[in-house]
DNA sequence: ACCTGAACACCGTTCAAGT
DNA sequence: ACCTGAACACCGTTCAAGT
């Protein structure tokens, strides 16, 4: 029997077969982002998911680019939620750049594009305003809220990106660790020295150490 | 006349041919990086460069990553001069960061690179060995040194990195500049409220602050 | 051991041609 | 206006075969 047609063949085999929007070509990358990572989110990936040639995705994206900025904004909306629980503006300010680290810790390859893409999206933009709000209210001045935010989201982000290529433990990179432990007394005294220093500490341990070096760092500055 | 050789004449029009050694790589590596960026810094580009296949440089190079450190740590020799120069431990810090984020600003798409493939070379570690002695002669713990060197040098990296794709310039994104202004003060309260403040400052003076802020708050940790 | 040609399995983006 | 096939100009890496 052959008298499926071409159309309804591939409407039972791909059901859910997704609009062609820009909506429907960011859920697209999403959902390969999740299940692939951010190197297989490419143009002609995301046309072959949808059904299509990659110079249909164009008529809606930009560039790639464009579309990686559009992926990150679409996941940042949960992370401002513990700006609103408990505790005092401090917690909470370190609360939300936890969120915020781990959210990129999940997805380490969008951490270093948002460093080569600055974000600007909507949710990007809420969490810009909630860490402003929490540093005024911690008596930060109008500037060192401002460009502390600025280093604020930096720093967690660039942690995150440190992470994209490497081991998915919390450890020191064992690489590093090796280089640090051999290292010439003659040539480097002081990493000799301070080796095991130098290697110490979990992620955890380190990002909340470096929190509270800026927060303090930030409310300290005069206006 | 045919007497020409195809070796002859190659002699001849590239009469500085490198050698096909691991330092011959990096060499051809680093002027297609002055020349053209990191971008066309690939391994056919440099096979080309070398009048060869790509698969020969696979005899002494692992892969790109491997390829891309080298090109880091052989740029980083002279970023630790200035730690030898006058003034007292706190400028001579400034003027290493200052040295090293220059370097990088001069190689953006390098600083992407040393955040996601760790830095381990002989250069590199005499930088870390560097600043480990300044923050220990600045009066820093054994551990806020060792963790402090790695976050000024996360941060100074990461800085460069944000400026990889964007502008050549010093002031703000264009583009972040306008999302801010026109943001929506119903919304967006802080942002409206600080935009001036968002977007003040150019890229040296909020270095300046920012490394000020970080040196702070180490010196200040508690053993 | 070192070097290479050729192949494999991909990329982003453009554009003329269709609907 | 939207969509597409085909092409252009590339990638990194592997591998069998040569020297």
């Amino acid at each position: 029997m052959a008298t499926d047609s071409p159309a309804a063949r591939s409407r039972r085999e791909r059901p859910a077969k997704p609009a062609l929007t820009r909506a429907g070509i960011v859920d697209a990358a999403l959902t390969i982002l999740r299940d692939e990572g951010l190197s297989k989110v490419t143009m002609r990936r995301i046309a072959a998911a949808l059904d299509t040639g990659p110079a249909s995705l164009y008529v809606y994206v930009r560039n790639t680019e464009d579309l990686h900025a559009q992926i990150l904004d679409a996941l940042l909306g949960p992370v401002v939620e513990p700006a609103t629980g408990p505790g005092g503006w401090r917690d909470r300010t370190r609360a939300v750049l936890v969120a915020y680290r781990d959210l990129l810790f999940g997805y380490p390859e969008l951490a270093r594009m948002a460093l080569s893409t600055q974000p600007s999206g909507p949710h990007y933009l809420t969490l810009v305003d909630t860490l402003l709000g929490l540093l005024v209210e911690g008596g930060a001045s109008d500037r060192a809220a401002a460009w502390g935010v600025d280093v604020l989201l930096l720093q967690a982000t660039a942690i995150a990106a440190e992470h994209a290529g490497r081991h998915t433990s919390d450890e020191a990179d064992p690489d590093l660790v090796r280089v640090i432990a051999h290292a010439d007394p003659q040539r480097y005294p002081q990493v000799a020295r301070l080796a095991g220093e130098l290697t110490s500490g979990d992620g955890t341990s380190r990002s909340a150490w470096t929190v509270d070096v800026l927060l303090d760092g930030i409310l300290a500055r005069p206006e």
